[in-house]
RNA sequence: GGUUCGGUAGCUCAAUGGAUAGAGCAACUGCCUUCUAAGCAGUAGGUUACAGGUUCGACCCCUGUCCGGAUCACCA
């Protein structure tokens, strides 16, 4: 049993016997003691001291002398207002650690018999990876190692987007301006390759554009849009927007504000690449020849999602993460509408005359939404239906994990809801985990601006950066390169990683590439280099022949160790709250709290000095299981642990 | 405008309805003849956006206001 269902059971114990009143656990509001004062857990007696019809105080004492009495793990307590200190006895604490230290499991949760699959990453094959799918794919590996280690049988997938209108846009401009060169031919990255012939494509579309503005037909256009539109408002926001793109330095030029550029900018955009647009004609005309599955546009559509998918993995691979199932797109856009025709009989959506499908969720405070159009082809979330029931289908799982960004949240709230009303079983086992988009010091992220971080060069950039720290420091020098170099990897990707995965998913968060590469406070490294000082005393006390599984005795903990084991204590909670929360900052904070701890334990606290040979072995012993519980804590987040640095 | 998520120290972030709201960065001060100073200790920095309410007790719950983001497509 726990020390804190202990605690428990004894408090429901004392209010029965002494006040007459029947509680239950959870009301015993039980949390650790603060650091100012003396006790390892508190419990609120203010609700108890009601039922008493004594002051909280008071209420506090007599609480107190019971569990003292009989509870041989309470060694002392004190009150201080209406909260009550407990001390557990060192001897407990001391049992606990041996126990712990001979579980080499530690931190593995027992198996709750339940599968979840965490689908994450899911990207577009038209353009590489930035920073927004780092924070993706961080929190989508990190979540499922959390799931894995709190009992749950994990599975891990991702769905490819490799179809549709943006890679025919890279596939055409490839075919307009390539002249066969290849990745290889050209020493890059598939991913990087493929990506920059759209960006070709897009400059191609806009001078095109920019040359179709000043047509007649343009003309017209932009005057029937100016007669419908209220432009005195707009001016308004326009010039709103001036002044801030200028608090923010961004300021273009005084006809990036005018009503004409936003008209074709934000308005007209869309409908001239479906009307007017030579290019735009190509590219859909490449998407339908997909479609029906032409030989040469279905070839050269291969090789080029190929060149992506080498991109892809090799950056992957640096991050650390892998997959058990990866689903494409091409494979499962049609997907749904089998559903939809059954719902349709079972009245769960509604046809409207012009035969497109709808399903009503005003009755959950949602609107109609779309689910099949008029001309019998899926949308969106047609697509996301049929691949619910594929998933549960193949997988069987009781819960699904969406890892996706916040701006969705909608759509997944209207997915969950139709699932919900389809009857599926599942349905109340999907999560969406959202998280917010990633800003940059200078604002927010956006391609057309070129402010994009790109996923390679910052993950080459921080290993860079961990690279000439440690040559400043100068330490490493004995070191061989290969061993140098290794270090230096583990070392900047513990910074980047922890810079992101320490931030509440929820939040938006602003990442300064500059303070990622810190490898001191709260950092990956910082919690790195405590592991490592760890490993050294380990490997000294080797040397020395000293036995770490012999049993000591040690009866009076100094208040450093005690914290120690405490943190150790906590850590299958931590598991399980951030588990519960799809929380990964949960166990990211806690690793940074015990790094401190030991930190400071071993300023404050010789090993090797000890004052007896007992003290040093349960002080390495004691490290040891530290070091144990940081690297499995590390290791949930995606961080490798350096045996030196 | 409707819905929704945020707003905590100069900056980046913590804080089950509980005690005097905590860390790190940046600034300033100390501590290496010792198991790795990527460390430790200290100083300074707060009307938790604002106004009410509920409660013995509110950063946290409720109402309203302000600011910021996202979303409200027969796009994905």
């Amino acid at each position: 049993m726990t020390i804190i269902s202990i605690i428990q059971k004894s408090v429901i114990e004392a209010v029965k016997s002494l006040y007459g009143v029947e509680i239950a656990e959870k009301d015993v509001l039980l949390a650790p003691t603060r650091k100012d004062f003396e006790g390892d857990y508190t419990i609120t007696v203010f609700a108890f001291s009601k039922a008493a019809r004594k002051s909280p105080v008071q209420t506090g004492e007599e609480i107190g002398n019971f569990i003292k009495d009989n509870t041989p793990q309470i060694d002392r307590f004190n009150v201080i207002q209406g909260f009550l200190n407990l001390v557990v006895s060192d001897a407990y604490w001391i049992d606990f650690l041996s126990n712990a230290q001979n579980d080499a499991q530690y931190g593995q949760l027992s198996p709750k018999n339940e599968r979840v699959m965490v689908e994450y990453s899911s990207p577009n094959t038209n353009k590489p990876l930035h920073l927004g799918h780092i924070r993706n794919i961080l929190l989508g590996w990190s979540t499922s190692k959390v799931l894995a280690a709190a009992g749950y049988d994990v599975v891990r997938s991702k769905v490819v987007n490799d179809r549709g209108i943006a890679i025919c846009k890279s596939m055409l401009a490839w075919q307009l301006l390539g002249e066969g060169k290849t990745p290889q031919s050209e020493g890059m990255k598939g991913d990087h390759f493929v990506g920059d012939y759209y960006v070709k494509f897009e400059k191609e579309f806009q001078k095109e554009y920019k040359a179709w503005q000043k047509s007649q037909t343009a003309q017209s256009h932009l005057d029937e849009w100016v007669l419908k539109t209220d432009i005195p408002k707009l001016l308004v926001e326009l010039e709103k927007k001036k002044k801030k793109d200028i608090e923010d330095k961004k300021y273009f030029s005084d006809d990036d504000y005018s009503p004409r550029t936003y008209f074709f900018k934000e308005e007209y955009k869309n409908e001239y690449f479906n009307k007017y647009s030579q290019l735009g004609a190509q590219a859909r005309e490449m998407l339908l020849k997909w479609e029906s599955g032409d030989a040469e546009t279905v070839a050269l559509w291969e090789k080029m999602n190929g060149w992506v998918y080498e991109g892809f993995n090799e950056t992957y691979k640096k991050l650390g993460v892998s997959f058990d199932k990866i689903y494409y797109e091409s494979n499962t856009y049609m997907l749904g509408k089998d559903i939809i025709e059954d719902g349709l009989k079972n009245n769960v959506f509604y046809q409207k005359p012009d035969t497109s499908v709808w399903i009503d969720l005003t009755d959950v405070k949602l609107d109609h939404k779309l689910v099949l159009r008029s001309d019998g082809t899926s949308v969106y979330i047609t697509q996301d239906i049929g691949m619910a029931r594929l998933r549960d289908n193949e997988w069987h799982c009781q819960k699904v994990v969406y890892v996706v960004a916040d701006e969705q949240n909608y759509h997944f709230q209207v997915l969950f809801e139709i699932m919900k009303k389809l009857g599926e079983p599942y349905a109340n086992g999907l999560h969406h985990l959202s998280y917010g988009m990633v800003d940059l010091p200078t604002g927010k992220m956006k391609s057309r601006e070129g402010t994009v971080v790109d996923a390679d060069d910052l993950i080459a950039e921080v290993i860079q950066e961990a690279t000439n720290n440690s040559a400043e420091r100068g330490e490493v020098a004995d070191f061989s390169i290969e061993e140098r170099a290794e270090i230096n990897r583990k070392v900047g990707m513990a910074a980047l990683k922890y810079h992101i995965v320490k931030v509440n998913p929820k939040k938006r968060m602003v990442f300064d590439p500059q303070e990622s590469v810190d490898l001191q406070g709260q950092t990956g490294p910082y919690i790195q280099y405590s592991y490592v000082r760890i490993n050294g005393v380990l490997k000294k006390a080797i040397n020395e022949g000293l036995n770490l599984s012999e049993k000591v005795r040690y009866d009076k903990l100094e208040p450093q160790e005690k914290d120690l084991i405490f943190k150790i204590y906590e850590y299958p909670k931590a598991i399980e709250e951030a588990a519960a929360t799809y929380d990964p900052s949960v166990v990211a904070n806690y690793c940074y709290d015990l790094a401190k701890s030991f930190h400071k334990f071993w300023h404050d606290l010789s090993i090797f000095n000890a004052d007896t040979e007992g003290v040093k072995i349960f002080r390495l012993q004691l490290s040891q299981m530290v070091g144990h519980v940081l690297k499995h804590g590390m290791d949930l987040l995606g961080i490798e642990m350096p045996e030196k640095m």
